[in-house]
DNA sequence: GTCTATATTTAGATAGAC
DNA sequence: GTCTATCTAAATATAGAC
């Protein structure tokens, strides 16, 4: 007699540890006791750290990724109907507010994920790696293909550069450490889905512009590497 | 009779391991192992973990924020000798590069530790948010208090906003993942400095103008939030 | 400062009863 | 499907010899 949730309740779980503790702070003991279940139950739905990893991001992706690609998909038609090339910020926004709004859904436990990808996206391990692999490569790749449809004269090694920057900076804006509110003084709200996408949305337009701008074929002052101080070599820096 | 290294010995082995495999990944055992020493040395010298990973961190800190320092003040003077506005690129330049720089040096550990910053940026624990409030809050405000000065007809509070948006852009940009080479078919060099620092400045300072335009009190056009499909709330995203 | 030894807890994994 | 019981390895931590 299978109790019909229980692998919603053993996802639902270690979604929530993985997104806190990462993928080492997680274990069976504590997603069995968060579940409300037996350690070797949970082991008998997934034999191993790794396929519960990968279970727990599998399953809201397909969803994500459709989503995306279904509002990606319409900016491209619309270029298309008009003849004109897609609008950048349309594309960015197709980008971004999927994951924003996902990453403020506090009932469905979509915050809980976004924090996953949050620490996924920076992380060098491999069981990060062959799930990013794996689940968002092929999205990023059709996210690229239509910016280049957006911003045309960029040279086509920037534009990886600056799809990369585009997922950090999105990252960064929804990561839960409190970090924001803490830097201006309780003056911004880190929950206001509004005003996040209103404004990375230009903040990236921006950056892609600018990058298109300077690096564009036979564009008049390739000042691309403005050498201020690249040279003093010394140290590093924070954040 | 003190060997003179063991402390940097435990450091580096420590900064390895918590770069690679994080705080829960990283244990007394691995350090200690990897140091060539006992476990009980390795505690003895640093009782918890946590102090552990705050010495690691706070080791480089300190020669790093002195970098940046001295680059944001030198943009500040030269602004103020010149009377006009701070240079917005040579104020993200002095954010950016000490960074990138570290991030790039492979042998005296710079990349370690660089990837351990990309790892604790957006850590939502207490063992790295309070690290992070100790050790680069303060330069965070002092980046803020001189971007504002490059761009000072926007909104304050999207500063905090943009100047998060920058982090994480660079942090993406620098985060060891290997993501570049896979995404660019091996076109994009991840290790060079030059092009990172040449892109990421100029997409940065586009960003921060058009939300400068667009948030400027009493602008022309104030569509902050200009509604594209932001109503459709449905998903989430990748990255 | 540095080690061995040991205590205690927790980890991932299996075997087998129901 | 679900549990208890148990194994082995690894974790943090302490005590005490040199």
């Amino acid at each position: 007699m299978e109790k019909p949730d229980t692998l919603k309740r053993i996802l639902d779980a270690a979604e929530q540890l993985f997104a806190r503790e990462g993928y080492h702070g997680t274990s069976f003991r504590k997603v069995a006791e968060a579940a409300g279940i037996s350690v070797s139950l949970t082991q008998y739905h997934f034999p191993t750290k790794d396929a519960l990893y990968e279970a727990v991001f599998a399953r809201r992706i397909l969803v994500i990724n459709h989503d995306r690609l279904a509002k990606l998909d319409k900016v491209e038609a619309e270029a298309r109907q008009l003849k004109r090339p897609v609008d950048l910020e349309g594309a960015l926004q197709a980008f971004v507010e999927p994951t924003v709004l996902l990453a403020r859904d506090k009932k469905s436990g979509g915050a809980q994920y976004a924090q996953l990808i949050a620490q996924l996206t920076n992380d060098p391990n491999e069981y990060a790696r062959a799930v990013s692999r794996k689940y968002t490569d092929p999205i990023a790749r059709q996210t690229m293909r239509v910016l280049r449809e957006a911003v045309p004269e960029m040279d086509s090694t920037a534009l990886p550069w600056c799809y990369l920057f585009a997922v950090g900076a999105m990252i960064s804006a929804i990561s839960a450490t409190g970090r924001v509110k803490l830097l201006s003084d309780g003056e911004c709200d880190p929950d206001d889905v509004q005003r996040i996408v209103g404004l990375l949305v230009p903040f990236l337009s921006g950056g892609f512009e600018r990058v298109a701008e300077i690096t564009a074929r036979g564009s008049k002052t390739p000042k691309a590497a403005k050498p201020r101080s690249t040279k003093e070599v010394s140290g590093g820096k924070t954040l």
